[in-house]
DNA sequence: ATCCTTGCAAAAAGTTTGCAATCTG
DNA sequence: CAGATTGCAAACTTTTTGCAAGGAT
């Protein structure tokens, strides 16, 4: 089915779909790859250097990284919807949310046993009718700088 | 420590804190009652009669039951916030979203075993520096009217 | 009677779109 | 060089705030 298993270089699963590699694609595929965890628009802005993207831009580029494979929108924390690397290149992991300042960071694995998960989507699936593509775990708490 | 450990009625509840109980708050409460999984600001107001609440008092009045620790905000889905009951009145549940429209239901119970949850949360308290205080587990799929 | 609440209007914040100039492959 | 992309301005959408009138205890 699926056509190479081989991860491909950024411009080339870009260019399949007909998109370009451009300097603010590059600039904003840079911040995200530091690893700092999920970001939403105006920090992803406000860690570019100052004029490498407008904000409209980052609101265009982190669309079309969505749309390319390339990003993953996460919906966590009430400033909006973040973006991060796809799990193909993170690899699968689950969120630290602080309840206090609402930063966002990730710890790597899952803590749901593929046992309890394969049982609990089979129940899905027969008792709601709701089909299990994905998952999420979060923890929420406070992190380091919020403790009293 | 706790003062009382019985669960009270609405009324006191948020008389204790200063609130009072309205006719727009007993209705958005209603409607968020009916267990139809969390609701956004404007599901809510779509389902009250024609006009027992303005959209702008439907947004103060989750503000003042979530400080009132009734109900809860859920940040999942992109079209914003939504609001349920509290876990003290639904009981502890994992979420369904439905990545096709939007919906999210929920289903009672937690997968994560209580054993892994604290080495978990001790790890996170090593590791991480973050202190657990609560967890969310989301599976993303397709709901039972999106299938195809 | 007190002072919490509501509705309306308007402000603020966040996100999307149209279009001409610019850049990539 | 063709066609994708960007920046700017402006349109939209969503959420918050000020204030006078109305309602709950």
């Amino acid at each position: 089915m699926k056509p190479t298993a081989r991860p491909h270089t950024l411009p080339e699963v870009l260019a399949r779909q007909g998109y370009r590699l451009t300097g603010p694609r590059r600039a904003i595929l840079a911040v995200l790859g530091t690893g700092d965890g999920p970001l939403t628009v105006e920090e992803i802005r406000a860690r570019l250097d100052s004029d490498s993207a407008h904000r409209v831009t980052v609101y265009r580029t982190v669309h079309v990284l969505v749309r390319a494979g390339i990003l993953r929108a996460v919906d966590a924390g009430r400033e909006g919807l973040r973006y991060e690397m796809g799990e193909p290149f993170t690899g699968h992991h689950a969120f630290l949310i602080c309840q206090q300042c609402g930063r966002i960071d990730t710890t790597p694995g899952c803590p749901l046993p593929d046992k309890v998960l394969a049982r609990l989507r089979r129940r899905l699936e027969r008792v709601h009718q709701f089909r299990v593509v994905d998952h999420e775990v979060r923890l929420l708490g406070l992190c380091h700088t919020c403790h009293v």
